[in-house]
Formats: C-alpha cells, structure tokens, sequence
DNA sequence: GCAAATTAATGATTTATTCAAG
DNA sequence: CTTGAATAAATCATTAATTTGC
C-alpha cells in the first residue's frame, strides 16, 4: 500500500518535480507545469476508493494550478464534469434516522457500513455520508440558535418602509414596488435571512440597469451583515 | 469494494440497528449502544487503508459516543494510543520545497505519491501530508496577516489591564492572574488573536468551577468577534 | 400552462479555531 | 512553545423548487 512508484534513489528536488509532473495539463502558462511527463501508472486498484473517500477523484472544486495563488486573478473555476450526489428519499430517511438516533460524526467504519447499505438505493460515496453528518449537524444547530433568537419582526408582517423615488415596501420576505414607467406592480422576492436598506435614496428600475447595490439588514440579531453591500439583480 | 457485508434485503431499521451494533462498547450508559452484538468481520485487506486516510483508524479525538451531544457534560476526551506522526529532517525539508513551489491543497494522487516519497525517510501516512499543509498553509497565513497589521500594541507587552477582584493582567498571549484564597500567581494561556474582557466585573478563579464564560476582544483589527462570548475552560 | 428567471436548500470545500502531544 | 490533529464555522457552487411574465 502507498509505496506505488519507487523511484529508487531520487533526490530531493527529483520527489518534488515528479510531482509536478503529476498535475493535469493544464496549459494556464504556468512554468512549473510539465504536460509533456509521461502519465505515471495507476495500476494500483485499491487506491482509487481511498482517494475517493475525503479529497474526490474528481479533482479539487478549485484547480490546484498550483502556481496561482490566492492573489493572482487567474484563478480558474473549474469543476470536473461529476455531478454532486443527489441523495434519494430513502437514503435522507436512513440518514435522518440516523441522527435522530444520535449519530454526529460517524468514524471510518461506520462510514463505511452506512455507504454500503445506502449504496443499495442509489449512486453514493463515503464522503457524502461523511459530509451529510457534517453539514446536518452545522444547520441543526444554525436552526436552533435561529429559535432562540427570534427574529426581529414577526414574519410575513410589514418591517419596514422605505422612502425612494420609486414607492417600495419590504412586506416579509417580498418585496413591493412599481414599475417606474407604467406604475405597474411589481414584486420581488428577498432573500430569507436579510431585509432591505438603501444605500443612497432612491430606487432605479430601469431594465438597462444590470444591478442595483443595496445595503442589506439581518432580520434576526444574530445574522452579522457582510462587509459590502449585497447585489440584487433585477 | 465498499460492500462488505451483504445484508441482502434488510429493511431501514435493520440498517440503523446493524450500524448501532458498530459501535465500541463503551459502557457509557447509552441505551443504544449494543456492545453485545458480533464483531463484524473485517474481511477486507484493502478498506483498512481507506479509512486511515483522512478519518484515522485510530478514532476520533472525541469518541463519538452516538449519544451523548455537544451540550452533555459526559463529551469524553479519549486520544486512541497511538502517538503521532514525528516528521524527520528530510520530509520537512521535502514538504516546505513543496510549499515554496507553490502546492497547497495536494490532490489524493499527489498526497499518495508524496506519502510514498517521504515513507523512505521515516513512517508517514497519507493524512500526515495532509494536515501538514493545511496547517502551514494556515500558519504562513497568520504570520503574514501579523506583519500586515501590526498587533496594536506590540507582541510580548503589556496589552491593557483589567482591573478585576482578582488582579489579571493581559501579557501577550498570557494572562496573569493570581489564585484567590492563596494569592499563588498563575499563568493562563489565551488563544493568540483574542484579548480578555470580562463579563462582568469578576473573575471566578475556584477549582470547582468548570468554565468561565469571557468576552474576548481582538488584538487584531481585522478579526470581527463571535456574537457570543467564548468560554475558556480552567 | 410553460420557459425563463430567481430563490432556497444543501452538497462540497476551505478557513478558523481549538486541543493537546512532545 | 511548537505543531500535529481534529472539529466547527464560513464559504462556494450546484441542483431542486418556486416564482415570474407572458
């Protein structure tokens, strides 16, 4: 296990090139990438599934390119071409069940285990059932602190009304406004956690208009507004 | 791979029950723990690898004891035995080249492969390689974040005194303070971007108490505080 | 009703923080 | 005091749902 190419008696600097030739080529004009390496062999057959367990196959969200860093505008967004899981009903049932039982952070084995069996009611992978523990647990525990905080305002009531060129109201979660030119209704949906504030006073709704940017306010206390404003696209 | 054990048509809570029966008899008192059903077997040569990847062998840092929750005071500490990794000379020197060159998050291929480069210098496992980089990652992180900001007052200086009950001075990173029935000094460490403020104007500094909730303030300008205090166990 | 637009939900990663071995 | 290990929080990204505007 592990030991899949022996390189014998390389130097340092010989390691760390072998694994430059690793990366995929991607032509980004990187000095360090070497596309031109011939393809190390996979023959090892068990390796793959532990790749696949935490770090994917598939390739980081982010591609390593490993010379562009945080700071550099090259940044490509690339995911490969594997779709997320998409869990089916009865593997949700499995899962919740789970953790209503009180299952949290589920070790190797037990990870295991569960993706055998979940594996019988659709396409699943360790890290899924990994990660699905993960992400319950941080939302079970966003919900509850979200009910012991309540919010502000009772819900779907009017919070607030905003004075603007253009008469605009935020009703719960909607928005009401009219269109400037015919006077027509228009509404708009907000997002859950945040009401409006206007950054300067007035309201453009022009349809050349790309973006507005507006100052958003968290409608429960515990919600910390980001450092800039939020765009709305209209 | 991944199906080790062919329950065949088992129904939903069979599944549950049979994931249950995994967990380490821990004689905690659990009313779901089964400690008396049959070891599975672990017929499988190569998901021992897998599961020590990322998710060690060795179990988690807190035993997930399925039913004891965040909130419950039971939460054991247990560290399985097995001491861990000790990076020899050569693999450090391998791993910061790596860095310099530019890698950051290794893909599972090139952690394999690094993994079994460094193996010829001493035990290494995959996660080792893992966690080594994002930890340094994290670390060079601060360390350029602290020279950007300079602390607003310098490092290792008197940072503010807070005049409690109990005499508490902020140094550093360290707290001064001294016991109250014996006036015996005592040293706390503090985590190293938060200061100390106190909630209320008192310091409880007695054995039986197991937590003291604080409010902490940053030492640097750029870090925004928790809504809620952090408690520093004694 | 339907296609396009938008939102909410949530899977997947990364980053921050904490703990404790050595 | 350093740093390996682990967990929690924050963030990013994709997909399912919902709403909009004919």
């Amino acid at each position: 296990m592990m030991q899949l190419y022996n390189m014998g008696s390389m130097k340092v600097h010989e390691v760390a090139r072998g694994l430059w030739e690793q990366e995929p080529s991607l032509t980004l004009g990187c000095k360090r990438l070497r596309p031109l390496a011939p393809k190390l062999p996979t023959d090892s057959v068990t390796a793959l599934d532990l790749k696949s367990f935490i770090r994917p196959q598939s390739g980081p969200r982010k591609l390593p390119s490993t010379t562009t860093n945080k700071d550099s505008p090259l940044q490509l967004q690339v995911r490969a071409g594997g779709s997320r899981w998409n869990p089916t009903q009865e593997q949700i049932g499995i899962l919740e069940m789970l953790y209503r039982g009180g299952m949290r952070t589920p070790n190797a084995q037990q990870i295991e285990h569960i993706t055998a069996q979940l594996g019988k009611y659709g396409k699943i992978e360790g890290k899924n059932v990994f990660y699905w523990f993960q992400n319950h647990k941080a939302r079970e525990r966003q919900k509850h602190k979200r009910n012991l905080h309540p919010t502000t305002t009772p819900p779907n009531s009017l919070i607030t009304t905003i004075t603007l060129d253009t008469p605009v109201q935020v009703q719960g979660k909607v928005i009401f406004m009219e269109r400037q030119e015919d006077g027509k209704p228009l509404r708009k949906k907000c997002c859950s956690n945040w009401g409006l504030f206007a950054k300067e006073s007035r309201w453009l709704c022009q349809e050349e208009e790309q973006h507005t940017t507006l100052e958003l306010f968290p409608l429960h206390p515990e919600i910390k507004p980001r450092s800039e404003g939020v765009s709305l696209s209209h």
